[in-house]
DNA sequence: CGTCTTAATTCCGGAAACGAGATCTTTTCA
DNA sequence: TGAAAAGATCTCGTTTCCGGAATTAAGACG
């Protein structure tokens, strides 16, 4: 029995795919299946029944998902006893506003509680800001959505500064266009059929990714509003497609069902400055790392 | 962090001594250092202090004990939490009594604390006998000591016995020559200056390997005593040398220093029929590899 | 004070495990 | 009924892991 199965497991056991999950822990989907059938060999038991192309916990499986989470609670809970000194001071987070709504509430609680000595100090940006920031000595990490490298040459600054900097995946997102409820399904951008396209400020990537992928075949403006809140309100009037990740769009739930276009995955980095570690980086960086793959809601511990 | 690594820690942790904990876990020493090695990188921090060839536990590594326990104690308790249908009814299981007496006790008591339902019946025989037994059904399992191949070819039935059943090594014991305190320490069996050799039944593999090791210099004739503590007491007559593993030696507090003289390492294997395993066998073998490597005075949890 | 023994570490080659992609099968939805 | 999607299976290249040999360092003893 090995901690990284059971991360695998947890995936799963919260998503109920192994395709999804595999996105939550990055890795393959072949990898996750095999994983977890060696689980259940290990065990002698089957923890997941497969019918049709549901995963749905079995009732071993649901006690089994018990002990697991105690599991990895205790392992970050051994790893951040033996920190010799406890972090305290100051923590500067820079963060996307998407990634604050759905990925940080649980990572943030679980850090409060362990470390009540760190005063964390939040904001909220766009990518390109964010690690300029970093850079400069204005925030101690962040987190940034790596643009995918086709976008790397047309924006050569951002790509040097990210090389500046030390960088590593936590989360992957499932970047979507959101359409209006009764829009006809599109394959491309060509097919879209509203009048502009809503997303945050300009430096955001996701922005910028789905900029890219809407020149190819029309010029729709964008129009920048402030939340995505606002974006989804806009997209309910009829004349806008929005651009949010998947966990976003789910966290709220939205009255009428819409319809999606997915842009691909897209990875949040954690980003730092290279031998500039505050102590309490490495635990916000643990708790970070064990909230991977998580369900949204906090685990019931 | 990975389950198996803690488990190295923890016998390396108990012993202190990575030679002792590889013979434990059934490893080679290099490969202890590497572990411990990688699991004070992956915690960034020194969990023992190297002071001259003694490994001592640092701060760190103490606070890193308690959790390693009971990360340990709940992966195992995880394991038989899933088990489909609780095991009952009766386990027959055959011991050597060197075994009984050092390493089953904790084990034994584990396993009444969680499944209280299964009645456990202990054996204690010679390894050739307890291996007939269980080929018989008049036992389920048995924990018995492999003859080192060199003597495969002078008992081929028992050796056929062998083949006809499952096997898995789960101890491994220092086989020793405990000489009266006094006697000068010895070579090979031709330093031997008593004029017996007192040891169990003529079944007992201990004892084989003993009488093999003797009669290549020297023909001493072998007294048969009923029980460790009665070899003891020959051998403190000054006339006798004894046979008997290590920690049954370790167990007994014996008031004088004894002179040993080591024969080697010797596999203690836990041996049952192929497709024929009870309920509660599974459930006693998982504990037995929980114990594992462990101290044999109860971890503290 | 040197030599001998024992223990830990380092180094290296073979073996096993692992992860990614391609392919196959089955389910579901249009 | 066909197309799309998800899970399982297979293969292959890579990484990791383990065991043995060589190396280094620390005590033991004369």
């Amino acid at each position: 029995m090995d901690l990284s199965s059971i991360e695998i497991f947890l995936a799963v056991a919260s998503d109920r795919s192994v395709t999804k999950a595999a996105k939550a822990v990055g890795r393959v989907p072949s990898n996750v299946t095999t994983r977890i059938q060696q689980l259940e060999e290990d065990l002698d038991v089957s923890l997941f029944s497969r019918d049709g192309k549901k995963m749905t916990l079995t009732r071993e499986g649901e006690t089994f998902l018990g002990y697991a989470n105690r599991l990895m609670a205790l392992a970050l809970e051994a790893r951040q006893a033996v920190r010799p000194l406890a972090p305290s001071g100051t923590l500067r987070v820079g963060t996307m506003e998407s990634t604050a709504a759905s990925r940080l509430p649980a990572a943030l609680t679980q850090f409060n509680q362990m470390w009540p000595d760190v005063s964390l100090h939040l904001t909220m940006g766009a990518s390109r800001d964010l690690a300029r920031d970093v850079l400069s000595d204005a925030l101690d990490c962040a987190l940034i959505a790596r643009p995918p490298k086709t976008m790397g040459e047309e924006d050569s600054s951002f790509d040097a500064e990210l090389k500046a900097l030390e960088m590593e995946p936590v989360f992957v997102e499932d970047l979507l266009i959101v359409l209006p409820s009764g829009h006809p399904s599109i394959k491309s951008a060509a097919d879209l059929r509203v009048g502009s396209l809503a997303a945050l400020e300009p430096g955001c990537t996701y922005r910028r990714i789905a900029e890219n992928w809407a020149r190819k075949s029309s010029a729709l403006p964008t129009s920048e509003l402030g939340s995505y809140h606002a974006i989804l309100a806009s997209v309910a009037t009829g004349n806008t497609a929005g651009v949010m990740p998947r966990s976003v769009l789910d966290l709220m739930h939205w009255p009428m069902p819409v319809q999606t276009h997915q842009l691909g995955p897209v990875e949040t980095l954690l980003v730092y400055r290279r031998n500039d570690r505050p102590s309490a980086f490495n635990a916000f960086h643990e708790v970070l790392s064990a909230t991977k793959g998580r369900d949204i809601r906090l685990a019931t511990n």
